[in-house]
DNA sequence: GGCGTATGAATGAAGG
DNA sequence: CCTTCATTCATACGCC
C-alpha cells in the first residue's frame, strides 16, 4: 500500500540511457535507482547463477552495494525477483519467437544461419536451470557479450570456504571496487 | 490451479496508486483487487492483532466486507497471510538496513542528515488518526505477533455481548460505512 | 508533451 | 509459516 515515501537520493550515475550519452538528470527519486555499478554488479551476481538470494546474501549484498549509492535490502530483494521473472518472460516471448521463426522459416526457407543469430541474439541470459554457471574454476568465461570484461572467478562449494570473488577488469571507478562475494 | 478462474469484476475504487491520483484502470481483474475500503477495513483488524483468523472468522469478514465489493473468503485468508508475512520481512530488512546504514556511515563519514526513515516504509500505515475507536478496548496493547491472545480477546468480546464496531473516522466515503466487527 | 520501454515496487496467489 | 511466482501499478528516461 502506500507507506511513507522514503527518503530522496541524489545520485550521480544514471543507469538507463543505454545510449552511452547517458543524459543522466541529477535524479531525485522516490524510488531506488540504481548506479551503473550497482547493476553491474546485481547482473553479475545473477549470470553467476545467483536466482534468489536469501535474507542474509540480500543483506550482505546489500551492504556492499551501498558503497556504490543508496540502497536498501529490499531493493536487492526486489530487483532479483524482477529479473528472474522477467527473463522468464523475456524467455516465454522468445520462444514464442522462435516458434514464428520455424513458421517464417518454413514459409520463405530460410538459411539455418538465421537461427543461430537469432539465438545469439536471445542468449544473452544464461541458462534457466539456475546454478552451475560457474561451477568451476576453469571459468574464464569472457565468452559472451561482457562489455565491461569482468574477471571473475567463482567456486560454489558450500561445504569449502566459498572464495567467491571478483574484481572489476579494466576501469576502477571508485577507489576499492573490490567486491568480495565471499561472503555470500 | 483448483478453483476456476473467477469472474470479471469492475470496481471503482482501486487501491493502488500512492499518489493521491488514484488512476484507477476500471480495473477487470482475474484476481481480487480489494477496494481501498476493504483494505482499510482489513488494515484495522490487523493493527488491532488480527493475524490469523479462524476459518469461520474468515468467512464472516468475508461477508461484511462483500458490501464493498467482490471479494471471498480464500482472499481474506490470503490477505492475512500475507500481511503478516510481509510485516515480518519487512522488519527484518529495515532493521538490517539501519545497521547497514550506520556502518555505511562510519565508514565513508556521510552526511547523516540522509538518515532517512526507514520505519515509514515499513509502518503498517503509520500512527494514522483513523479510527482511535478501537482504542476503547482491551483489545490491542499487545505489541507484535500475538495471534492467540486476539482470539481471546475477541472471544471475550463476545462473550460480554460487547458489541465491538466502529465507524471510519473523518471521510465516509460510503454511505454506511459502518462495520461491526462484533461477529468476531 | 504525449508515447514506449525498462524497471522498481507491490501484492494476490500458491506451493511446500 | 515460509518461500516463490505471476501480474499489475507506478515511474524514469529517452525520443519524437
Amino acid at each position: 500500500m502506500e507507506e511513507g515515501m522514503s527518503g530522496f537520493c541524489i545520485r550521480s550515475g544514471s543507469v538507463r540511457g543505454k545510449s552511452g550519452s547517458n543524459t543522466n538528470t541529477g535524479t531525485k527519486c522516490g524510488r531506488w535507482n540504481p548506479t551503473t555499478e550497482q547493476v553491474k554488479l546485481l547482473t553479475e551476481l545473477f549470470r553467476s547463477g545467483l536466482r534468489t538470494p536469501s535474507t542474509d546474501q540480500i543483506q550482505k549484498i546489500s551492504t556492499q552495494l551501498s558503497f556504490y549509492g543508496k540502497i536498501e535490502s529490499k531493493n536487492v530483494f526486489y530487483w532479483f525477483q524482477n529479473h528472474k521473472a522477467r527473463e522468464r518472460q523475456k524467455r516465454r516471448k522468445v520462444s514464442f519467437d522462435d516458434d514464428k521463426d520455424v513458421i517464417r522459416r518454413e514459409k520463405h526457407s530460410i538459411n539455418a544461419s538465421t537461427q543461430y543469430l537469432a539465438d545469439q541474439m536471445y542468449q544473452v541470459s544464461a541458462p534457466d536451470r539456475v546454478v552451475e554457471t560457474l561451477q568451476l574454476f576453469p571459468l574464464n568465461s569472457f565468452g559472451e557479450s561482457e562489455p565491461e570484461k569482468l574477471s571473475l572467478h567463482a567456486n560454489e562449494c558450500r561445504d569449502n570456504n566459498t572464495v567467491f570473488s571478483y574484481t572489476m577488469g579494466e576501469h576502477m571507478e571508485h577507489p576499492p571496487l573490490d567486491l568480495r562475494l565471499s561472503f555470500l
